[in-house]
DNA sequence: GAGCCGTGGCC
DNA sequence: TGGCCAAGGCT
């Protein structure tokens, strides 16, 4: 089943001219130190909608505290995720954590290089798979992100509209036809590395590239018009209000998040978002803390707004300085702690401004 | 399929 | 400055 988008397009070539440009161009990256499935695999989440420059102290201290699969696997999750702080999508963290423990209990701690048994694995989808298969195993599986997908639409002229889900599947068969048997892992980065070095999203720098020749965007002079991406969605505003409170023996009230959705698991200032037409918003936050957690509290001041942008959503938070009397019931999710503790949790990058902002003002 | 899920850097 | 972008996956 040949694919007529590959007419008049020479394989063979292009194979040799791509992975001949990556022995010799590739970066000198921490992951590429050796092909321990562990090590591929760890990059490979921390990679996801992440930039290498953001992920390499994070890997470096990630490997640092769990060298080894079976170390991760051993690890409490808050120290996992504490590792992950700052890094974003969270749930990465999680899932990689169960992942490698159900790796250590099924497979003796072997990462599969089974298609079947390395799908099923939390956190590792269509891209993964395909990356950890071909690099860490050298086996011919495809592994298709948004680099593959720029690259291989401007070679091939391909204009489906890269922000639809299905179209990963039109990329996936190409490669599975020109993907080199030899050297699948070197072909596969190679197209990645091409995508980060040469075939960049704005001005591609098509005098450079290895494999110019082969490309029919660059013959016509359409490079900047591929790939075809439709726009997002504006993130919903969301105002929230914050209270940083303080005990009568100098402590904070700091709450965990939920275990599933938005920032899972982090720690935070207690908040609520604040309700549609409601104007008050220091009522709202006192008669919240009443209602859910039976603390009394009183504000003091405002003390800032802070503001802060998700993929799909932006927080807007108004923050007051308070002080609460009561007890604090039995609650997993909320404690009082002394700032020297909180500093030790994880935290998400909104909360940790108003928590460096309040260390200023409260602790001179 | 569409919505949800973070953060930092670039121009 | 703000929109866009970055080695995706889950529900």
């Amino acid at each position: 089943m040949k694919l007529e988008i590959l007419d008049d397009f020479n394989i063979e070539k292009f194979r040799h001219d791509l992975i001949s440009w990556f022995e010799t161009e590739q970066r000198d990256l921490p992951w590429r130190m050796n092909k321990d499935p562990y090590r591929v695999w760890v990059s490979e989440i921390m990679l996801q909608q992440t930039r290498v420059e953001a992920v390499k102290p994070y890997y470096a201290n990630f490997m640092e505290k769990f060298p080894t699969l079976e170390a991760l696997a051993n690890a409490e999750d808050e120290e996992v995720l504490k590792a992950w702080e700052g890094l974003g999508y969270y749930s990465r963290a999680r899932n990689l954590h169960t992942a490698v423990k159900e790796v250590k209990e099924q497979y003796g701690g072997k990462v599969p290089s089974d298609v079947k048994q390395i799908e099923k694995l939390k956190g590792v989808g269509p891209y993964t798979k395909g990356a950890i298969l071909s690099i860490a195993y050298g086996i011919p599986e495809p592994a298709v992100d948004g680099n593959v997908m720029r690259v291989l639409s401007r070679i091939l002229s391909i204009w489906d509209d890269i922000a639809k889900p299905k179209t990963r599947k039109v990329f996936e068969d190409v490669v599975r036809q020109i993907i080199s048997k030899e050297n699948p892992s070197y072909f596969n980065q190679g197209l990645m590395e091409l995508g980060a070095l040469i075939c960049i999203p704005k001005n591609p720098s098509c005098l450079l590239c290895p494999v110019r020749e082969h490309c029919r965007a660059f013959a016509e002079g359409v490079q900047k018009e591929l790939p075809v991406k439709s726009k997002a969605k504006a993130p919903k505003m969301v105002p929230l209000v914050a209270g940083v409170l303080r005990t009568e023996d100098g402590k904070y009230v700091v709450n965990k998040r939920e275990s599933t959705g938005l920032l899972a698991n982090m720690w935070e200032f207690p908040n609520v978002e604040i309700g549609e037409g409601i104007r008050n918003h220091k009522q709202q936050f006192t008669d919240y803390m009443k209602e859910k957690f039976s603390l009394s509290v009183s504000i003091d001041e405002y003390a800032m707004n802070v503001q802060h942008t998700f993929t799909h959503r932006m927080w807007d938070i108004f923050v007051f300085y308070g002080t609460v009397t009561g007890t604090i019931a039995e609650a997993d999710r909320l404690k009082m702690i002394t700032i020297q503790e909180f500093e030790q949790l994880p935290i998400s990058k909104s909360h940790r401004t108003i928590f460096e902002e309040c260390v200023k003002k409260l602790q001179p």
